[in-house]
DNA sequence: TTAGGTTTCG
């Protein structure tokens, strides 16, 4: 029900509007938040012709006020609403202006234009991919007998450009496999920011650069390899090179790379077009990218780190520590060991997260990876028991201080873990969700390899000490496997 | 607006 119609003489517009939500109110409007369980009210003051966008679809724009009282009583009660795609059909012959209108499931971004025409500083923006729907009362026709038009949406055929297709300017849709990625991060304005390169059998390749208000606006990408659909980019040029960006309306759809892996999207958009096309595309992409072998990365265990490379990490947060202005310490494992000699990164014990129990239970598993400035936000605000796939870790080499003692003996060299500052290279953090099919395999690995129990009495001594003091959570996922593990431990008591 | 893959220098 993209468009429904509703007449006044059939009682006031909340009542009818019974199960859609709370209504929100313009200046309560904040940027990120899902608007799936709230509606807005306006009057359309102003009612633009719709125009045909690059990708063949149609937009409409209207402009909603917040009061029908004339002139609008304050900028931010005046607010610009684009309508996209099949939804345009049915809205621009019925509204008119006069007309109060009632959104749902619209999304909310920034207005560009807030600067020129003064209206609000965020604009609405509905398609079918967000499950848009519009209720219109109109004043001309209360008179006349009710009209609800429950039309079966309409998916609109997408047209997919390929990316040795693509021209300056141009607005398109695009199918690609990811062969580069950043995961979000904070941007020095306002937004969260992504960076991806696609590519595709016509063997070209295309940069994009995407903004979103929150990081799950952002395409869901967990690794090189991932297919992706893009709704709505433009294209522009950079650096002599093609560059697609976010452009008003913007969607994305992630999917697994891997040949035998659910065809299943990961989406912010509550609902999508996804057709038996879009079906066949992810399944050629899935076989073209498998072929070639180019794309993919092969993912490395702490058991095959060798020393001076940089890698992906999948893992699981055991611990965390602020270690000075500009380092946190995360204490992370995933069921291998590092066969690696690790420097020890000391911290406060007053300022370290983490059930002691466990950390000494899993010492000979975990390992310590200092991650630098940038990344001190994200590291600060995860949760203990979080799986993440933490990106570009240096297993940077230390020099034993036992050399200079005795140059003739080569002490073993050390490594330390380090997420250095910036996003160069695809550094970050990502919290993986628990039933990503990496997090899957992880967990196995957790469960399979526990370490073996060599625990000396002057260990468990200590280790009774430790937690005696120890007054931190511990998350549901962890406390449970520690529980069994105590029963073979009768002489730690937690 | 932001960033615009391309290694820290702790």
């Amino acid at each position: 029900m993209p468009l429904q119609q509703l007449r006044e003489c059939d009682g006031p517009i909340e009542t009818q509007l019974s199960g859609k939500g709370e209504w929100i109110e313009y200046d309560k409007l904040q940027l990120g938040s899902a608007y799936t369980d709230k509606y807005v009210k306006g009057t359309i003051s102003v009612k633009y012709p719709s125009c045909k966008l690059g990708t063949g679809e149609k937009v409409f724009k209207i402009v909603l006020e917040e009061s029908s009282l004339q002139p609008p009583t304050s900028n931010q009660a005046s607010i610009n609403t684009f309508i996209f795609g099949e939804l345009v059909g049915d809205c621009e012959n019925v509204l008119k202006q006069g007309d109060t209108v009632v959104l749902t499931n619209f999304q909310v971004s920034k207005s560009p234009s807030a600067g020129q025409d003064g209206r609000h500083a965020f604009q609405f923006e509905l398609s079918d991919e967000t499950g848009g729907t519009v209720f219109v009362c109109s004043r001309a026709e209360n008179n006349l007998a009710p009209i609800i038009r429950r039309q079966k949406v309409g998916m609109k055929d997408y047209t997919y450009v390929p990316l040795n297709r693509i021209k300056d300017g141009a607005l398109v849709n695009v199918y690609g496999v990811v062969k580069f990625f950043k995961p979000p991060y904070r941007s020095k304005g306002t937004d969260y920011c992504t960076t991806v390169t696609i590519v595709d059998p016509s063997d070209e390749k295309l940069h994009c650069v995407f903004f979103g208000g929150n990081a799950d606006q952002l395409p869901k990408i967990y690794k090189v390899g991932d297919v992706v659909r893009f709704h709505r980019v433009k294209i522009q040029a950079f650096n002599h090179e093609l560059q697609a960006i976010s452009a008003p309306g913007f969607s994305a759809l992630t999917f697994d790379g891997a040949q035998n892996a659910p065809i299943k999207p990961r989406t912010a958009s509550k609902s999508y077009c996804f057709k038996s096309t879009d079906q066949r595309m992810v399944e050629e992409l899935r076989r073209w990218a498998n072929a070639n072998t180019s794309i993919f990365k092969s993912g490395i265990k702490l058991s095959d780190v060798k020393p001076a490379e940089y890698f992906d990490l999948t893992c699981q947060l055991i611990a965390k520590a602020p270690v000075d202005r500009s380092a946190m310490m995360l204490k992370v494992w995933d069921g291998t060991k590092c066969p690696h000699v690790l420097k020890h990164v000391p911290v406060d014990s007053k300022t370290l997260e983490g059930d002691l129990g466990e950390i000494h239970r899993l010492r000979q598993l975990t390992v310590d990876v200092l991650v630098y400035d940038n990344h001190t936000n994200v590291a600060n605000s995860l949760k203990l028991g979080t799986y993440l796939r933490i990106c570009n870790i240096h297993a940077k080499v230390t020099t034993a201080s036992t050399e200079k003692y005795n140059e003739s003996v080569d002490a073993e060299p050390g490594m330390e873990f380090q997420l250095h500052g910036g996003t160069s290279y695809g550094r970050g953090i990502m919290v993986l969700p628990s039933d990503s099919s990496d997090v899957q395999q992880l967990k196995q690995s957790l469960q399979s390899d526990f370490p073996s129990d060599q625990d000396s009495m002057e260990d468990l001594s200590q280790l009774d000490i430790l937690n005696s003091s120890s007054e931190l959570s511990v998350p549901q996922e962890i406390s449970s496997t520690c529980v069994e593990r105590c029963h073979e431990e009768p002489a730690t008591v937690l």
